[in-house]
DNA sequence: CTCGGTGCTGTGAACGTGCTGAGGACACCG
DNA sequence: CGGTGTCCTCAGCACGTTCACAGCACCGAG
C-alpha cells in the first residue's frame, strides 16, 4: 500500500492504522516521489492526496494512467465540490474521499477497491488514431474532432471497450439500445453505416453472421 | 445499465438522465425484481437503492456476489452513517453514494466503475500452427489470417476443441448444423473440402467409414 | 481386374444477410 | 410556425453463403 500525503501527521496516522490492518505501507511526501514509487513499486493500491508539493494528485494519476499503470487509486482531498470530485475520478482515480473522512469508511472503500483488482480501462479510450473521452464526450480521429450524436457515441464507446473483438448485433441492441425485443437489428446496421461515414470506411469490419469488429 | 429504485420519481429521473448519456437503462422497483434482472440481464453496471421493498439492497448484493455475479454496483442510500456505508461496501458494493447526491458526481463515479471491466479471458484454441480465437472470431495459419464463413468457422471450432480425435459426420451434423434429419451428410464433406482448400490439404484427415480427424 | 461403396468437387439455384437512400415521427429552438 | 437535428423504419438491392445434386475419383474386398 502506498500513501502519498505531505501532511506529516495525517501520513503517520494512516501508516499506523493501515499497518495495524496488516498492510505493508510506504509513504511518499511529494508528488514526484509518489509518482516514482507508484511506477516502480508493485503496490496493491495507492492513497493519494490531491494537494501535493511538486505535482498535484490529479496530474499524478493522469501520468500514471498514461504510462499504462492501473493500480487502484483512492483520492483524498479537502475540496468537496462536485466538480472537484468528478475531475479527480475522470483523471483516472477509482474513488474519492473528502477530508475530514471517517477511518471506517476509508478502510471499507479500500477493501472494495482491492476486491476489484487493478482496473484495465484508461479514462480515455484509444484504438489506432481514434480517441474517445467518455467524460468530455469527445471523439477525435487523428487529432481532428469528430462530432457524433448520442447514439453514435454510445455505439462507438461500446465497441472501443472491446477493440478487435466481434460483437453481435444482439449484444449491441441490448447494451446500446434499450433492450426491446421489437427493435429490428437493422438499426445497428444503419448506425454502423453512420459511424463508417464519419470515421472512415475500414474502421469497422463486418463479420458476416456474427457481428462487427473494431479494427485495431 | 440497471437501476433498482422504488421511488418512482427518482427512478424516472435517473433513467432519463442516463439515457441522455447514451446508456440503455432498465428499471426495477423491488428487490426481488432487481435481483432477477441483475441475474439474467448482462448489464454493464447497476445502481442500487438500499431501501427496497421485498429485499434490501445489502441483501441483494450479497446474494448476487454469492452467485458469482461480479457486475459493478453503485449503492445509493439516504443513510450517511459511516457504518452504513462500510456495511454496504463490505456486502460487495463497489461504490456508495448518499442521498441527496450530485448528478455530476454520480456520473463520474459510474464512469470510474465502468472503466474497470471484467478481466479478459484469452481463450485461444491452438493446434499446430493453427490458431482460432472465438472472441475475435479470427483464424490464423502460421500467423497469416484466414477468412472463414460462419459455417466453416463453426466446423473448425468444433474440430479444434478435440484435436486428434475422430469425429463422425453424424456428430458434426448434430453439433455444427442444427440437427435436421433431412440434411444429407454430404454437406459435411463439402465443408471439409472448403476448409482443406483454405487451411491446407493435410490438416484434415479422412478416416474412411468413421469420420474426420484434425491432424495435431 | 472388377465392382460396390464411400468420399470429393464443380455447378448453380435459393436463401439470407447486410447496406443504403428515402422519408416519417418527434423534440427542440428561434 | 417552419427549420433543424436525431432517431428509427422500411423497402430494394447486391452479393456472399449455403446446400442439393450429379458425376467422378478413389479405396478395399472379392
Amino acid at each position: 500500500m502506498l500513501v502519498v500525503e505531505d501532511e506529516a501527521r495525517l501520513a503517520a496516522a494512516l501508516q499506523r492504522g493501515l499497518q495495524a490492518e496488516g498492510f505493508a505501507v510506504d509513504v511518499a511526501a511529494t508528488g514526484p516521489a509518489g509518482l516514482d514509487a507508484a511506477r516502480h513499486g508493485g503496490y496493491d493500491a495507492m492513497i493519494l492526496d490531491v494537494m501535493l508539493p511538486g505535482l498535484s494528485g490529479y496530474e499524478l494519476v493522469r501520468r500514471l494512467r498514461a504510462e499504462q499503470h492501473w493500480l487502484p487509486v483512492l483520492m483524498l482531498s479537502a475540496k468537496d465540490g462536485e466538480y472537484d470530485q468528478a475531475d479527480g475520478l475522470d483523471c483516472g482515480a477509482d474513488d474519492y474521499l473528502t477530508k475530514p473522512f471517517s477511518y471506517v469508511v476509508l478502510l471499507a472503500r479500500l477493501r472494495a477497491l482491492l476486491r476489484r483488482g487493478a482496473p484495465e480501462r484508461p479514462t480515455v479510450l484509444a484504438v489506432g488514431d481514434l480517441r474517445l473521452d467518455p467524460a468530455r464526450r469527445r471523439v477525435t480521429r487523428a487529432d481532428a474532432e469528430v462530432t457524433l450524436t448520442t447514439r453514435e457515441f454510445a455505439l462507438l464507446d461500446y465497441l472501443m471497450r472491446r477493440p478487435g473483438q466481434v460483437i453481435s448485433k444482439i449484444e449491441l441492441l441490448d447494451h446500446v439500445w434499450d433492450a426491446s425485443l421489437d427493435t429490428a437489428p437493422n438499426v445497428v446496421e444503419v448506425y454502423v453505416g453512420y459511424l463508417r461515414r464519419k470515421l472512415g470506411r475500414d474502421r469497422l469490419e463486418t463479420v458476416r453472421g456474427a457481428g462487427y469488429r473494431l479494427a485495431t
